[in-house]
DNA sequence: TGATGGTCTTGATCTCGATCAATTACAGGA
DNA sequence: TCCTGTAATTGATCGAGATCAAGACCATCA
C-alpha cells in the first residue's frame, strides 16, 4: 500500500483559535483570514449525538477540531455502513449542495469549527487556493475510499480488523509519520458495534477476531479501548497489503 | 437513494472533437480552448489493454470519449476489487499527483482525450473554473464511492446484482436520465469477472444470482450481454436501496 | 451493597456465498 | 466442418461469518 503524502489540512494552526487558516493561501494570507472568520464558528457535539440527518439541509462547511464523527449510510431495514471517518483536521460538507445522503454523527465529543456555507462558496469563487486544496483534500479522500472498498470487499475478517487497527495507529497517533518503532499504543475511538459499521462485519466478529489477535499476541488490550502493538510489522503482516516500502509520509 | 443532479463533466461538446472543452469556463471559453488544444491529444486502447499500471509514472489526465474503463487494486495474492468504472465523459487521473495506487485497463475498447499533466496543472492555476469544476467532479465520484461502500459492505449477492444493473441502466443508456418508463434495455460493458470484481463476489456467484434474476423474470437476457429489464422498478425493489421519490436527474 | 443498563465476550448453530469441478455455448481459425 | 480457447452456466460441497443466545464486565446510582 504505497502511501503517498496526504495534502496539508484545509485548516492549520494559527495563534488564536484551535483551528487555523494559514495553510489556506500562503499568499493573500491576511485578506483570506479575516474573511474566513467573519463566516465561522464553533459548534459542539456529545458522544452519540446525530450532527446532521441524511437528507436534511447542511447550511455550514467545517473542520472537524476534536473528536471522531463517522458518515453512516442505513438502509430500510436498518442494515448500516460507515462510509466515511472524519478525524481532526478533517473536512464536512459540500460547499456547493445544501444537503447530504448520509448520517454525520459523533463518534466521540466533537468540536467543529463551521463556515456558513453559501458564504464559504463565495470565498471559494474569490480565492483560488481554497477550492485547489479542498480539491486535493477530496482526492485524498476518494484514494481512502477506493483502499476502503477493496477491504470491504475482498478482505477476511482478520485482515479487517488487522487493517483498521494500522489506519487508527498512523491517523491516530504520531500525527502521519508511520512508526518505524516497532511498538505502538493508541485508543480506540470507536465502539465494537462502529468498528463493525466501519468493517462491513457484526459486532460479535469484531469482538472475536480482536481476541483472536491479542490469543496471537499480535495485539494487547488494557481494558476495552486501549491497544498496544508490541510488533507494527507484525501487525502490518496481517493486514493482507503489501508490505514492501511504501512507508512514505 | 436521493440522487442529486451530477456535475456537468468537464469536457463538453464542441464542434470539432468528439470531446469538448466548452464546458471547464462560460467566461474565457476561447482562450482556455486554446490552451487547452495545445496540450491534448488522443489515445485508443483495445479492450483488456492495461492503461495504466498501479504505481507507474502518469504524465497525463483526461476523460473517456467512449469505451469503458476499470480502476482495480489487487492483493499480493490475487484476489481484486474494482474501485472506479470510468464511462465516456468521465475524467482519469491527478493533476497534481504523477502516479497512481491501482491499474486502469480498458474493459472494452476504448479512446481517451488526453491532457499533458504539467501544463494542465498550470492551466488549473491559471483559471479557476476547471479546479472548481473538477471539485465538482470528485465530489461526485466520492458520493458514487459511498453508495458503494454500502453495497459492498451489507448488500446481499441479489442485490448487489440488482443494483449494478440499474447502476449501467442509468448511466449506460439515456444520459443520466431515470427512466421513468418501464422498460429498459441495454448492453453489459463488463464481463462476468469483472462484475465479480466491481461487486465483491466470485463470477459464478454473478452468474447463478444473473440465472435467478431472469428465472424471477426481473430481467430477459438476448445472448450474454444484452439486458432487457421488462419492469425497472421491480428490478430497483431488488437492490434494497429506497425507491420512494429521490428519482431526480 | 445491590440494582441497572450499556458494552463486550463467548458459545452453538445455521446460511450464504466461496470453492472445486464439469459441462455448455459460442466465436474465430484452419 | 471440426478444432481450440474463452466466457458462461450449473452442480456438489465446504467454510467463514451471521445469527441466536447466554454471560461477563464495569460504571453509575440509589
Amino acid at each position: 500500500m504505497p502511501k503517498a503524502a496526504l495534502a496539508a489540512p484545509l485548516l492549520q494552526d494559527c495563534s488564536n483559535c484551535p483551528i487555523r487558516h494559514r495553510a489556506v493561501c500562503a499568499r493573500c494570507e491576511a485578506d483570506e483570514l479575516e474573511q474566513l472568520d467573519a463566516i465561522k464558528y464553533y459548534r459542539t457535539f456529545e458522544a452519540g449525538q446525530t450532527i446532521v440527518w441524511s437528507g436534511d439541509q447542511m447550511d455550514f462547511v467545517g473542520s472537524v477540531v476534536s473528536g471522531v464523527a463517522a458518515l453512516t449510510q442505513t438502509m430500510e431495514d436498518g442494515r448500516r455502513q460507515m462510509v466515511g471517518l472524519l478525524l481532526p483536521s478533517d473536512f464536512l460538507g459540500r460547499p456547493s449542495r445544501d444537503s447530504v445522503t448520509y448520517d454525520v454523527t459523533a463518534s466521540t465529543d466533537v468540536v467543529l469549527c463551521c463556515f456558513r456555507r453559501k458564504p464559504f462558496l463565495k470565498l471559494m469563487e474569490d480565492t483560488p487556493h481554497v477550492s485547489q486544496r479542498l480539491l486535493e483534500m477530496t482526492l485524498d479522500e476518494l484514494d481512502a475510499a477506493r483502499e476502503w472498498m477493496l477491504l470491504l470487499g475482498r478482505k477476511t475478517a482478520r485482515e479487517k480488523i488487522a487493517s483498521f487497527l494500522t489506519i487508527i495507529a498512523r491517523r491516530g497517533t504520531t500525527a502521519n509519520v508511520v512508526p518505524l518503532k516497532a511498538e505502538v499504543a493508541f485508543d480506540l475511538p470507536l465502539t465494537r458495534e462502529a468498528m463493525a459499521d466501519y468493517l462491513g462485519l457484526t459486532l460479535e466478529t469484531v469482538s472475536r477476531q480482536m481476541s483472536a489477535l491479542k490469543r496471537d499476541g499480535v495485539i494487547e488490550l488494557q481494558g476495552k479501548r486501549h491497544v498496544v502493538v508490541p510488533d507494527f510489522h507484525r501487525l502490518m503482516a496481517e493486514t493482507g497489503d503489501d508490505t514492501d516500502g511504501g512507508l512514505v509520509t
